[in-house]
DNA sequence: AAAAAGTTAAACCAAATGGTTAAAAAGGAT
DNA sequence: ATCCTTTTTAACCATTTGGTTTAACTTTTT
């Protein structure tokens, strides 16, 4: 399926990507239509089918360039050479920023979890972490020899920030209505939020 | 909309409402159809819409008696009269468990946000929250006048409870994708979590 | 017992949906 | 310019979908 995409303006696969995106995330792959896509695209529905067999076959690239995306974003503040201590403010201020500029990408890779978990973790297990992990584990161990934290264990740990960073974004309309605050109200609180969850996990090591 | 629902069995209504609940969670709104619940039900079709006019307001009627089961499940720990330093584990108890027995239920909160985030905020405003907020506000206000903790907003503290205790569920498939772990590994990762995290938020209060 | 109200089943329906087809148009090679 | 290949268009298609209709059946009320 490699077809021509040269050219001085975006190409049709191009533009079918791009609208698939904007429609599956805003729709997820059953809320959205195929002829939405294509309007979207400014294209004929047909053109969907020429390019991408069917809309499963669409909605699998699409959720490829996703997670494409969203690892690196994640992985190259883990795997940094930078001792824990100062990782874990640097987590926070990437991930926090990257789903701001994103705001769609885990309401979205969510979504498809209870749709096609297995798509989820393939496409998870398939990237390359380049060992971040190892990375993360070591940066752990250091710092616990060191005696700058008390010993804890690196998934664990992994999990915490990931948690403290993605669900407030994704609970945006629990949190609403539970505090009843409003858009502002909301914003102000998540930006209160990028100042102290670093400090908190770092409290919580010491 | 008042139907009969005396009778040794369980009535059409109830029938109906608990195979939507399964087919719903499980599919989701848009992915749901409505042949589909009724045959799990073992009813008719045409039923559903003599119960229920139309298949929003079916999702309605699930979507509102999930919530209304969610709410006590965070709320009753959060509002309790015991100190702050011992909600903490119960609350992560408690609300683990909860999720543990409704795996379904953040999931399909979740989803429900992207597809109709004004449902989900008016359905978690209109909840009586019991003054939860004011005695969790009361309890983290005296642990701090007692020197047990630092100074800490009770929302944010609130926000990192439910993310800590959430995420990790809800993540499930990226966890097992990210961390290459099989069902067995990601349930005992789990277990060790209920024992690790309120000493980890605890610590980092004080 | 008869009438009224409530419930159910099966057939039906219009529109939507993902996809197909064939021809026209566009692009590239000779 | 001609031919071949690729892309695009517009019409078409079969199936699915949420919903409607009507009559039969069941329960309740008079």
């Amino acid at each position: 399926m490699v077809k021509k995409d040269e050219g001085s303006s975006e190409s049709t696969q191009e533009k079918i990507l791009n609208s698939a995106r904007v429609v599956f995330m805003a729709k997820g792959m059953d809320g959205a239509r195929m002829q939405e896509i294509a309007d979207h695209a400014g294209i004929n529905k047909a053109l969907l089918h020429y390019y991408f067999r069917d809309k499963e076959t669409l909605f699998k690239a699409v959720f490829s360039q996703t997670i494409l995306k969203l690892i690196p974003a994640l992985s190259e503040v883990l795997s940094s050479d930078k001792p824990l201590l100062e990782k874990i403010p640097d987590f926070f201020s990437v991930h926090m920023k990257f789903i701001q500029e994103n705001p769609m990408v885990p309401q979205f890779v969510i979504s498809e979890m209870s749709r096609n978990p297995g798509l989820v973790i393939t496409g998870f297990m398939a990237i390359k972490h380049g060992g971040v992990f190892e990375k993360f584990n070591k940066a752990v161990q250091e710092s616990v020899e060191r005696g700058e934290i008390k010993p804890v264990d690196p998934t664990q740990l992994i999990l915490n920030l990931v948690s403290l960073s993605i669900f407030p974004f994704v609970a945006k309309p629990i949190l609403k209505g539970f505090f009843n605050m409003d858009e502002s109200q909301y914003g102000q609180m998540m930006e209160e939020r990028k100042k102290v969850v670093s400090q908190f996990v770092i409290n919580a090591l010491k």
